[in-house]
RNA sequence: GGAGAGGUGGCCGAGUGGUCGAAGGCGCACGCUUGGAAAGCGUGUGUGCCUCACAAGGGUACCGAGGGUUCGAAUCCCUCUCUCUCCGCCA
């Protein structure tokens, strides 16, 4: 979320920035405002009746010391109405400070000054393209029919044990996702991201702290008796191992990998967009997080994005990389690259990465700074991106390698499969 | 799941109703000392909020979290949470 401060100081520029996405901030503003206003109010007249009540309760214990019970009981009666106003000071104060809060968590991050203005993913900006589209057969087959042909993934089977969205995977389909997920997670040890191995059902402070919840609660599975959700993307995790921290500026930059399986509902979703491994609601994904110094978040942003292009690469898989608009922003993010992979069967292009700079939002919400000598504690800032999600990394494998004597497994990850072909 | 014991500052560890933001030690920073270093000595060493110039100074809150009792709570009571030990169950 953004921060008050902020935008008392930069009304202005946030409002023009959140223009682009089309948010109209101006009443949020005007109305967090006032109520930071009250706040600082309520928050003086508070602590001037709080001294007060400690001064006194400081002399009820001289008196008694010296035995004047009369004027200590005197005192007591004195504290009787401070009390009272104290009560309701303090029950303001703290509904005021929520009500602030409240109206923070609904207003998306401000995108920054690059972003291109637009309305949908026909908007966003082609920034880089590579590698050369596959040159398949007439009779090229979609991933699903190639599963199917040679026995990779059985979406029935899933179907049957959990439900549509849950692919089974078996043979030399489950060996090449665990091929896949030890690949990408010694690439990124070899970038220097230390690994973890997260639990995958998260908390709601964790979905609040990443910005989650309360937005997008409708997108995550809720286990509603134990309070707890399934988590959407490794990100969460990652990102609040370090909630409410207060890091030596010496600790950053942090940097994080993890696999995990990931859950989403997905609700509304149809047609050929959840086709095969276009879009599952169970999915294996191998995430990077970092938590960086503000001044370095962009040019970190820019080195997130190279590496998932040189795993791409690796993986010999044709891709472009986009540079999100204003209105296919997603609502955390200051600046989000996606990167693309040609899928040749399908004839279509598949978003494999998301790769963000936060900002400071995240580290609002999850209060996460870091100190510099004895300057003031400030924001970190927050990025992360997939690196890869297996399921359109799959696909693209699959249909864009198919030959008539098999799919060919590209050379960097032979070592991982352990076979070159699908026959 | 049952029973018990605990959660104090960067760390260790005192503190069972008042003078405690919190003894002491370690660590760290600065200074003195030294040819240099160690030791020694001295000083300092949390965060948020309010006031204010986002300075100094002052105020206030924070001893796992949230409530309560009291003139006054780290200290008493309640709820939650986490850790540890024993039992049960179990991959």
């Amino acid at each position: 979320m953004l921060n008050v401060n902020d935008i008392r100081e930069n009304t202005k520029k946030l409002l023009e920035r959140l223009e682009i996405r089309n948010f109209d901030a101006h009443n949020y503003f005007n109305e967090i405002l006032a109520l930071d206003s009250q706040r600082k109010e309520t928050q003086t007249e508070l602590d001037a009746i709080l001294s007060n009540l400690n001064q006194l309760a400081k002399e009820i214990g001289e008196l008694y010391k010296t035995g004047e019970k009369e004027q200590a009981e005197n005192k007591k009666a004195e504290t009787a109405t401070q009390k009272e106003t104290s009560k309701t000071l303090t029950d303001k104060l703290h509904k005021t400070e929520e009500s602030i809060k409240a109206l923070l968590v609904l207003i998306p991050n401000a995108p920054d000054e690059s972003v291109p203005k637009g309305n949908a993913a026909k908007d966003n900006e082609i920034v880089k393209e590579s590698g050369n589209l596959p040159n398949l057969e007439e009779n090229a087959l979609p991933h699903w029919e190639l599963a199917d042909k040679y026995k990779l993934i059985d979406f029935e089977l899933g179907a049957k044990i959990t439900g549509s969205g849950f692919p089974v995977y078996r043979g030399k389909g489950a060996r090449l996702q665990r091929a896949l997920i030890s690949f990408f997670l010694d690439k990124a040890l070899e970038a220097g991201y230390t690994e973890y191995q997260p639990p995958v059902l998260i908390n709601p402070e964790s979905g609040y702290g990443t910005g989650q919840l309360p937005d997008k609660d409708a997108q995550m599975y809720h286990l509603e008796l134990d309070k707890m959700y399934l988590s959407p993307t490794a990100e969460v995790q990652l990102t609040n191992l370090y909630r409410d921290d207060l890091l030596k500026i010496e600790e950053l930059p942090i940097k994080m990998v993890a696999y995990a399986q990931c859950f989403r509902r997905e609700a509304g979703s149809y047609g050929k967009d959840v086709k095969g491994l276009n879009r599952l609601h169970q999915f294996d994904k191998v995430e990077i997080v970092q938590i960086q110094h503000p001044d370095n978040s962009y040019s970190v942003l820019e080195e997130m994005t190279n590496y998932v292009a040189g795993l791409l690469d690796l993986l010999e898989l044709p891709y472009r990389v986009a540079k999100l608009c204003s209105g296919d922003m997603g609502f955390t993010s200051a600046l989000t690259y996606d990167m693309e992979v040609y899928s040749g069967g399908q004839q279509r292009w598949l978003e494999v990465s998301s790769i963000s700079n936060f900002e400071s939002f995240q580290a609002n919400r999850l209060n996460l700074r870091f100190k510099e000598g004895d300057k003031k504690a400030t924001m970190v800032h927050t990025l992360n991106g997939s690196a890869l999600a297996l399921p359109r990394i799959v696909a693209a494998l699959l249909e864009n390698n198919q030959t008539k004597d098999g799919i060919k497994i590209p050379a960097a990850l032979v070592d991982y499969t352990g076979f070159n072909i699908i026959d």
